[in-house]
DNA sequence: ACTAATGTTAGCCG
DNA sequence: TCGGCTAACATTAG
């Protein structure tokens, strides 16, 4: 599930949910999803602490606490849950963080590809966070531009590598390229500047609708609402889609809307 | 039984 | 150094 948009809504609902309410019991049910930190120091970590502003970069979440600093990361199939200590416990809620005023924040994942890291300061929280790049909600055009100028793979290898842009997951990539009529085996330094331009405003509109939706959403005129129909057929022009595979990944695109750049 | 799933990373190869 | 590929991580659903 979570790309930008699932975390941006994870990050809205720990703002809603936690935010100056002070941690008061820490449970940690699985410690397969703790990185680099064991479940006693992160229990005398937060406890005692109040939840200020959390920030999201890319796919990453940060549960600012004023000291320390709560990093969440989903990986495939993570979620952040709020609700009460009362509500029962499910099979795959990893971390549970009860908050003062009967609130409990809950990380949930069923897979445990990611996970949680503790970081004591901004200087570690920066240290995290060194390798991403620039958040592709916030990045301006003109240095999307150079994203793309500076990398000679293929623009959807692009475009999920989160060194080079952070944020854009399977899904996204997929969309966008397919909203912006670029084919997502071509080569990013190969792009046009319109094809650049095109590409910047067609990843804000996405981002901006999945955002509001709170996930990818799987809409009957969007590529996504039929990456995973049997014989699936674009919303645009009708064509068959195609389906490949790109770095490991289900990649679905329009041979007819997305056009060999050559 | 086999495969793929919205993520990331280490290791290998050219 | 860069880019591309595979396996691995852990688990479930079709």
């Amino acid at each position: 599930m979570p790309e930008l948009p699932d975390v941006e809504k994870f990050r809205e609902m720990l703002e809603s949910c936690a935010k100056g309410r002070a941690v008061q019991h820490v449970v940690v049910r699985d410690t397969g999803v703790l990185h680099g930190v064991s479940a006693r120091r992160l229990r005398d970590a937060l406890v005692g602490r109040r939840f200020t502003r959390p920030e999201r970069h890319g796919k990453w979440l940060l549960a600012r606490t004023g000291g320390p600093t709560l990093l969440l990361h989903f990986g495939m199939t993570g979620s952040l849950v709020c609700g009460s200590p009362d509500d029962a416990v499910e099979a795959h809620d990893r971390v549970l963080l009860t908050l003062s005023g009967e609130r409990q924040l809950r990380y949930r994942d069923q897979r445990k590809l990611r996970g949680l890291w503790l970081a004591d300061d901004d200087t570690e929280v920066a240290r995290l966070l060194d390798d991403q790049g620039p958040d592709a909600m916030a990045v301006d055009r003109a240095e999307f531009a150079a994203v793309l100028s500076s990398h000679r793979g293929r623009v959807k290898t692009v475009l999920t590598d989160q060194t080079a842009l952070a944020g854009l997951g399977n899904l996204l990539a997929d969309e966008i390229l397919w909203r912006a009529r670029l084919r997502p085996t071509v080569r990013a330094n190969d792009l046009t500047e319109p094809d650049r331009r095109r590409l910047y405003t067609q990843m804000r509109r996405t981002l901006r609708s999945a955002v509001t939706a709170g996930c990818v959403p799987p809409r009957d005129s969007w590529l996504t609402g039929h990456r995973d129909d049997p014989d699936p057929i674009c919303p645009r022009c009708g064509a068959p889609l195609h389906r490949s595979r790109m770095a490991g990944r289900g990649t679905v695109w329009c041979p007819r809307c997305q056009p060999d750049g050559a």
